[in-house]
DNA sequence: CTGACTTTGTGAATGTGAACTCAATCACAA
DNA sequence: TTGTGATTGAGTTCACATTCACAAAGTCAG
């Protein structure tokens, strides 16, 4: 086996294995093939092959992958091995809905803080998270936090995304439709849901 | 100039230039070039300016675009100068949050209706829109309603799925983590905010 | 009308990933 | 221990996307 850069396009069905793998692993099986996995996460067998060579040898041939092999390592490539803490800046409606999603647990992940601006929010409790004062955000750093998921509205965006670099944010999940500017060491995945919706009518055919 | 295929990557961009030109014309621009559209979307102007000859000469050398026609031009191609009716399948958390969201109407959506399995929600008021039993979908097709956004647990995804097509649904944007299966002629988005939310750590340099 | 300046539009080079193929490898039954 | 069937791992090709550089085409002042 060759070590090789893993592509983004890989790293961006990472997650998506591992889902399916947890899946099949809740299920009791031990170890599944390519082509198996291929079918439950509609993702085609050789792309799966391809995806899993750039990061060793896990499968045995004739047999399939081992389950718990190939989860530890996709975890470790991703860092999912290691506790993440993440804050919620805007608890409206799709910070709440955020908020009170426990999926991101099955990923390593620990919704600590949540922070708004506005009186009437901070104090409130939501899913056992107390929201915060926006102007606290430094004390982020104090609390290892080093993830922040962005749900205020696109004017201030780009000012909330200012004072998390400041207080040390490594990695931003971003849902406003700004595309927000931050230093290189800084990492943004914005989903921008308006304009995933907005090109939708572009592949159905007119008639 | 010729006329090639748009590349789906350009494609996946073209909402963004729509929204960055609607705020300029708010403010009361009318022709812009493409590095101050860069500057204000954040995307390189070379970039720009080779997705926008994919459909036509807009733009006049020494001066720039003109943002209406550029405007009109990539809306045509996504076919956003017609009403679309949308329809949100689950108002829980996330689906609450998509029906109260004002912004995808600038694009030329109309969230016409709801739908939920719960006795609990059915019949609830959100937004001025009257949450329906699920059993109901195939009313959409009457309603002429051809883009579905499914914001159910994972379990339910693709039974959904299978009565929105029965439905006559053409386009779904996808909430729910599990990859939908759907005929070729249904063009579905998956939007997974998990796994985006999974891949950062990979990106930010451990220590 | 000219020349300086701005900005577009596109050909070419480079980079990246998807799709396909098949030899190498392994489990297992006979 | 050997043959058979299954499955991986990786080389190759092709398609698509990004990046770069610059000629062509326009504006505008004087
Ligand atoms: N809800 C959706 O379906 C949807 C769809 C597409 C995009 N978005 C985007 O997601 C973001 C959030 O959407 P939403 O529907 O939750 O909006 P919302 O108005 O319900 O919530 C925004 C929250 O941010 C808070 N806020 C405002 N300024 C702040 C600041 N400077 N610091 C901290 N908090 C601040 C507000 O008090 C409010 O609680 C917006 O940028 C919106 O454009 C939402
Ligand atoms: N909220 C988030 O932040 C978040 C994050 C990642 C993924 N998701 C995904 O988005 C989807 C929705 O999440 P949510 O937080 O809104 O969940 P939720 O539990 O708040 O809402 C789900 C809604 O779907 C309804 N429902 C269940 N079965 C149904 C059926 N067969 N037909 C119609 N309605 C049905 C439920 O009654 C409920 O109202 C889920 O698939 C979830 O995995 C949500």
């Amino acid at each position: 086996m060759k070590y090789r850069k893993i592509p983004n396009e890989t790293v961006r069905r990472l997650p998506v294995y591992l889902r399916g793998l947890a899946q099949l692993s809740q299920q009791g099986v031990f170890s599944v093939s390519s082509s198996k996995l291929a079918d439950f996460v509609n993702i085609n067998a050789w792309q799966i092959r391809k995806d899993f060579s750039y990061f060793g040898d896990f499968g045995t041939r004739g047999v399939g992958y081992s389950i718990e092999r190939l989860s530890k390592q996709i975890k470790k490539i991703l860092r999912l091995d290691t506790l993440h803490k993440a804050a919620v800046i805007g608890a409206g409606n799709l910070g709440s809905a955020v908020l009170a999603y426990p999926g991101f647990r099955t990923y390593g992940f620990d919704i600590a803080a949540a922070f708004d601006s506005d009186p009437e929010k901070i104090g409130k409790n939501i899913n056992n998270i107390v929201v915060e004062d926006v102007s606290r955000l430094n004390a982020l750093r104090k609390r290892q936090v080093d993830i922040a998921i962005i749900a205020v509205p696109e004017k201030a965006a780009q000012q909330v995304t200012d004072s998390l670099v400041r207080a040390g944010i490594k990695g931003i999940l971003n849902f406003s439709p700004k595309r927000i500017s931050v230093p290189k060491k800084v990492k943004v995945i914005t989903i921008d849901i308006a304009s995933d919706l907005a090109r939708l009518p572009y592949y159905i055919p007119s008639g």
